[in-house]
DNA sequence: CGTCAGG
DNA sequence: CCTGACGGCTCGAGT
DNA sequence: ACTCGA
């Protein structure tokens, strides 16, 4: 199937010139490498119909007029139950971003084990754009995993940090998860007082970096990787190799829809092989808990 | 962008 | 007919 | 019970 993208040349960012139709011939050259990473996680979207400089709003629910051919998952919330559309092949990104998805937000977990992370994510978010303390975090926490026994990768956001991802076997819950991050990030608080801190409220980080691992937690998302950003310059969450953070170039926003192909023409995606590196956390934590 | 309630 | 509102939650932690 | 924050 192809889907037909209805005013392809409306302009989507201003300051690049790029286009809903550049979007949705993004979305699917990319749609091989970006599906294995996000395929089967429940969406959310961020939906932007006259491009970065409109109106946007955040979507949750499957709407009745969707065509029937999305696959979609019906999940528990709080208070009864809620359908989201799941990420499943090329033509689906496709038909969303004709909708004026810019930015698509998925799970930790995916919809058949809903409750139980494949990824735990630690968000490094800078106070204003100092990426070399950035830098200085996702290097302390890979060292600090290393030393427990678990590989890490990494990712710009696109949008002012990094985030480091720890592949799960989803043997363990959301709480679980989210309780052995809440230790690795307050023993690197602790051990680095100056310059990280583990307070979500905003008048008590000081100038730090805080060290978010809220959103591990059922029904919460991050930004999918190669998901554009609604930023000028179209910034794109990209897999990176550890030794990419040396590079005098990077940046959260180091690539973007004008240099991905270039960057992905010479180079395989550096987490390829990501999920045949799914781990437990329990020796990690009895290691912890020592 | 698509739908719907209200003017 | 046109205009405006809506689309999203959750979840945990802190106060 | 409400607010914060992503
Ligand atoms: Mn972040
Ligand atoms: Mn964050």
């Amino acid at each position: 199937m192809s889907i037909e993208i209805d005013n392809a040349d409306k302009v989507f960012f201003p300051d690049a010139g790029y286009t809903k139709g550049d979007l949705a011939d993004y979305y699917q050259r990319i749609s091989a490498e970006m599906l294995r990473h996000i395929e089967n996680r429940p969406l959310t979207l961020h939906r932007f119909p006259d491009g970065i400089a409109g109106v946007n709003f955040i979507q949750k629910s499957v709407q009745d007029h969707y065509p029937d051919w999305i696959k979609r998952v019906t999940v528990d919330k709080e208070d009864g139950e809620i359908t989201h559309a799941l990420a499943g092949d090329a033509d689906t990104l496709a038909w969303l971003v004709d909708q004026g998805t810019i930015a698509f937000h998925v799970w930790l977990s995916r919809a058949d084990k809903p409750h139980y992370p494949d990824r735990l994510i630690f968000d490094l978010d800078p106070p204003g754009d100092d990426f070399d303390l950035v830098v200085k975090a996702a290097r302390c926490v890979r060292e600090r995993l290393d030393g427990l026994g678990l590989q890490a990768f990494v990712m710009t956001t696109g949008s002012s940090g990094l985030h480091v991802v720890v592949p799960l076997d989803r043997s363990a819950d959301f709480d679980t998860v989210r309780d052995f991050a809440e230790r690795v990030a307050e023993q690197l608080a602790d051990e680095h007082p100056d310059n990280f801190t583990t307070a979500h409220r905003k008048d008590k980080r000081h100038g730090r970096l805080y060290l978010d691992i809220r959103r591990n937690a059922y029904a919460q998302t991050g930004i999918a990787p190669y998901s554009l950003r609604a930023k000028p310059g179209a910034p794109i969450a990209t897999p990176l190799d550890w030794d990419e953070l040396s590079d005098a170039e990077i940046g959260p926003q180091r690539f973007h829809l004008g240099n991905i192909f270039r960057r992905l023409g010479q180079r395989d995606c550096p987490w390829a092989e990501i999920d045949r590196h799914r781990q437990s956390l329990s020796a990690a934590i009895r290691q912890f808990d020592d």
